[in-house]
DNA sequence: CATATGTCCTGAGAGC
DNA sequence: TGCTCTCAGGACATAT
């Protein structure tokens, strides 16, 4: 579930971590399959001991380590987290960044263990993971460029918002969420949004992620989110429509919210407030 | 090229 | 109580 909001908390609470020199990397045991790591465990930790963290840097939904040469990226997918201290469990932590002088470490955690973790030469990041695969971040996009994105994509606007190469960072939660504050129906056609409402919905995506950063990210009723101090996010209590259907709509009140499938994942919204 | 579908993975919750 | 089934969805591979 990690998306733009949670990530970039992830990225704040673990920038402590800038001006440290590794000590070690490791795989600690884990009693499920070992999570996609590219390349082995152990040339990663090879080539990373010893090297200092220049920067943490977020990429759409990833955490990138930045260590001069070399980029270690951290893909947390739906439950993977990147923190400093108290770790849900053992059980499911993929790596462990110990730093020197026992200063700290640093755990990715993943309960399903569908995150990555991937080490590239710093100057491969632009031709492996943006050229084609990832559009501009979400919150780096101009309004021009939004617009003439959107406009060549002739799916709905919640898949389209959900492809992080239109834009990169927006994610299920948040696309619902978005959408409802712009009050632009999912199913809209993206290509034929008319331009007052790609300049709502451009508002609409800054306001909603700035403020869901500014409230630490959204911790769901599994619990599973959690910050890089291990403390819940606070947004989930200013959700509209996400995961409420059947509630009435906070807007209206007239209508309830309704659930419906896009491409296999769940879209909320106030049938009322987001015409077709 | 744009779009659609299958796959990975574990745990929570529903239903019987 | 304890079993089985379904669902949650980010990103990529593969197919159309």
């Amino acid at each position: 579930m990690p998306e733009l909001p949670e990530v970039e908390t992830m990225c704040r609470g673990i920038r402590h971590i800038v001006g440290q020199t590794i000590e070690q990397v490791l795989q600690p045991p884990c009693a499920y399959r070992p999570i996609r790591m590219q390349p082995s465990i152990g040339r990663i930790a090879a080539t990373l001991q010893g090297l200092t963290i220049e920067e943490v840097t977020r990429l759409g939904k990833r955490v990138v380590l930045g260590m001069g040469d070399w980029a270690l990226i951290l893909q947390p997918k739906m439950t993977g987290l990147v923190t400093l201290a108290a770790i849900p469990d053992q059980s499911h932590l993929r790596l462990q960044v110990d730093f020197v002088a026992h200063q700290s470490s640093l755990y990715f955690w993943d309960r399903r263990g569908l995150g990555t973790v991937e080490m590239l030469k710093s100057g491969e990041i632009q031709q492996r993971l943006i050229d084609g695969r990832l559009g501009p971040d979400a919150l780096a996009i101009g309004c021009g460029e939004f617009c003439t994105r959107l406009s060549r994509v002739r799916r709905p606007i919640k898949v389209a918002l959900l492809d992080q190469r239109v834009l990169a960072g927006v994610g299920n939660l948040y696309a619902s969420e978005i959408l409802f504050t712009a009050r632009i129906h999912p199913a809209r056609q993206a290509a034929r949004l008319s331009r007052p409402r790609k300049l709502r919905l451009y508002n609409a995506m800054r306001e909603i992620l700035q403020t869901a950063i500014r409230y630490e990210g959204s911790t769901l009723a599994d619990g599973t989110y959690r910050d890089a101090l291990n403390n819940p996010g606070k947004y989930q209590n200013q959700h509209q429509v996400y995961a409420r259907a059947g509630s009435p709509c906070p807007r209206c009140g007239q209508a309830s919210i309704r659930r419906i499938v896009q491409a296999q994942r769940a879209t909320f919204y106030c049938p009322r407030c987001q015409r077709l």
